[in-house]
DNA sequence: GCGATAATAAAACGAACGTTCAATTAATTC
DNA sequence: GAATTAATTGAACGTTCGTTTTATTATCGC
């Protein structure tokens, strides 16, 4: 046997990034043996690499799209010319939304980061960083003027993406909360946490987001 | 060849059990081979078969005296009879200092858990819950007691421990921070996050903790 | 419908893996 | 100082790993 009746490179090469994100989130990159993935896609191992020419080009390339995607989501979700309060809601709405919907490829990208060689580790290392830097920036625009209070913004940004990050650990869909309800929990625990001046936020504000989510 | 001289099996369990924890947390449990591991201890990988009857019995072992260390050191830290501020701050002093300086055990035990057998895993899944639920109760107490303001007590009490563990990814004594301007700020960060009555945690506090700890 | 190309299978490669076993030497006990 | 026990070596086992090679079949352009 040789190429099968139906086969489509496009389509395999989407069921091999799928299954290998599945797999690798619950298994462990190191874990999973390309033949498992193959046989996950319903394919034979060689089969693989005429898509990726290594397991760590596959991992990398999950890695980095991951990453870029997540950027794309926050410069399309960004508001321009609002305050920083209203930024920093909107990063937080964005990345909580993002990373609930992508939970495997988060788990993917947050743990596997020791199964890169170093150039690309410094690769995706970059990509996360000018992600981060923005939050730094919002807060460091509100801390100075005077709308939040903030001792360290640099470890108040770390502070900040650890705990909305976390939401994966955890969450599940239909579970006891939903989405907004969680979102909107973690946007007034952000609120105060940087000491923002109108406690709007962890009152009023919920409600409103019933719309805006 | 085979006994070397001064050898001696409480030395070498324990140096295979320091090589263990730093060799897993820098390439994971999976990546790193027994003979990689002895090679750190000075040994042939055999005899790492007197100490740890399989692999994943050495990395239970690693993961259950760590979470019993947690827990252990809490029962010690832990006031009796202060108010739910007192305690909730006792709280994030200890989790803080004890994961600083365990940071690669804590790396292994948070990272790892899914090379863990089922039952295995549900066995240290218990420890990580009872330390938790602690915090919830604190969180609770203090919610009932009108000296927080908290709108989900579990969601706060995941929201504050992925902050607080998230210190350690980020973290490196003797640079910019030392461990006591990092507590306080966490400190005053928690306090906040929670709603805490009396600010005097956010502004006074952090001069007080230089002697608490 | 025929040639080119895309997509896959099947088999094989050497290397590395966790683990076991028998042999051997150091330390301890009496 | 002989007997026992503790600690380790070195070699080997079968398995699995990522990857390569070669052959074979389906699909598409003309």
């Amino acid at each position: 046997m040789a190429r099968t009746t139906g086969s489509d490179g496009e389509r395999t090469e989407a069921a091999v990034r799928e299954a290998a994100v599945n797999l690798i989130a619950r298994y462990g990159y190191e874990a999973m043996s390309m033949r498992q993935l193959a046989a996950e896609v319903g394919v034979q191992a060689a089969a693989l690499y005429r898509y990726f020419p290594t397991k760590e080009d596959l991992l990398f390339t999950l890695m980095r799209e991951h990453m870029e995607g997540l950027r794309a989501a926050w410069q399309h979700a960004r508001p321009i010319d609002a305050d920083p309060a209203e930024q920093l809601a909107a990063y937080v709405r964005n990345h909580i939304a993002f990373h609930i919907e992508r939970r495997h490829a988060t788990h993917v990208s947050n743990m596997e980061l020791r199964s890169l060689s170093p150039d690309r580790l410094t690769q995706i290392l970059r990509l996360r960083t000018a992600y981060e830097k923005e939050l730094r920036t919002i807060l460091r625009e509100g801390a100075e003027a005077a709308i939040f209070s903030i001792e360290d913004t640099g470890l108040t940004a770390m502070a900040l993406i650890q705990m909305m990050t976390g939401v994966i650990v955890w969450f599940r869909q239909g579970e006891r909360l939903s989405v907004t309800e969680v979102t909107a929990t973690y946007l007034s625990m952000t609120m105060r946490l940087v000491g923002a001046r109108m406690d709007t936020y962890s009152a009023a504000r919920p409600l409103d987001l019933q719309r805006t989510l």
